[in-house]
DNA sequence: TAATCTACCTAACGTTTGTTAGAAAATAAA
DNA sequence: TTTATTTTCTAACAAACGTTAGGTAGATTA
């Protein structure tokens, strides 16, 4: 039954999805099963028999993404670019991770918070596992001489905390490219603000 | 009565300080009246002999903080320094406001969406006042020549994205004291990470 | 056609929520 | 000490919450 299994999957998806706007627009504690089931055209019971709880919801949307980006962190660390030139394509992939999931990146970024302890001790190694790589990225990069010499921790942060927060402010309206919005932080992040 | 309204005001400000952690560490939906008043040492009721409701108690932290923002970049602005010298006197601006007040910013940052409408346009024209002023001063720093030749509103964003999430990772423990945080940031937003 | 299965429905449950009313205790003023 | 005021309490409210039970319409299979 290869059809009816696809209906399920996608009508599940379609329930992801909805939550993961609903979730960005009002948050997790702010959005209600109800609310949620009014986007998807059904009653709020009949979500039951896609999933198994509100918080499961969450689950899914946090370690898709949280799976999403270590996986294609992975790709980048097999490559045999310089370090410079992986950290630009790890910029890229988080403007892109931005703009084609926008919604769900951001649920993550902002309500993993809202996981179970289990989920969220498991969330947060995930998460930690992801940064260190990329601190060791830039540690690498430090001592090869590829870039400045700066205290890695900070500068992993103040990365990813630009790259984080894309989702708070970008939209295509606003007349920014994806194209131009990477260009424009790698050259940031790499050059600084300064004119020298 | 002078003593009154001293304790008056004292009970209140505990309140919303006790507010301000819970919200931080499980946000404003998550958080109970029952959690904060068991915080405070009081029944949930007895709350409301010192606040009207409880998204007043987030009102007050978000306006607190945003009009302290404000008024210190007013501060800065009236300086006769160097668009470059106002720039990293905002960085430390940021810095300090995140280790003095760290729950409020937090709360600040990510729990302003649950303010009521009218609230929360209120709270979006501040914000964007705040970013207009910001963006004018790496405008000006552009212009005269000080600031390398960036989009400014992508610069401006990626600036204020790594200052807003300074509270997500720093922790006094961490061994990075406030002045080193300073330093390291403002490097690495004027030099960027490459080597040159 | 009858039987089975999928995908939804209505109705309701026990909790928890923010909040109010009014009494009681603590503190200050007379 | 009595009176007045400030602060907190207990008890309860209506509403909203996530979730479960059990039924039903429609499609699929036998």
């Amino acid at each position: 039954m290869p059809l009816l299994k696809k209906n399920k999957v996608n009508k599940l998806d379609l329930i992801l999805m909805e939550a993961a706007k609903l979730f960005r627009k009002k948050g997790f504690g702010g959005t209600s099963m109800r609310d949620l089931a009014e986007q998807v055209g059904m009653e709020a019971a009949s979500l039951y028999y896609h999933i198994g709880s509100k918080e499961e919801i969450l689950e899914k949307i946090c370690f898709n993404v949280a799976r999403t980006y270590i996986s294609h962190l992975e790709e980048i660390e097999e490559t045999n670019e310089s370090n410079l030139e992986k950290l630009k394509e790890l910029i890229r992939l988080h403007v892109r991770m931005m703009i084609t999931n926008g919604s769900e990146v951001s649920v993550t970024n902002h309500d993993w918070k809202y996981l179970s302890d289990e989920k969220l001790s498991e969330f947060k190694e995930l998460r930690s596992f992801y940064e260190k790589r990329v601190q060791s990225l830039l540690d690498q990069g430090v001592n090869e001489g590829e870039f400045a010499k700066v205290n890695t921790t900070i500068a992993l942060y103040t990365l990813l905390s630009s790259l984080r927060w894309i989702e708070h402010w970008w939209k295509p309206q606003r007349g920014i490219s994806a194209k131009e919005l990477e260009n424009s932080i790698i050259a940031i992040i790499l050059n600084g603000l300064e004119n020298k």
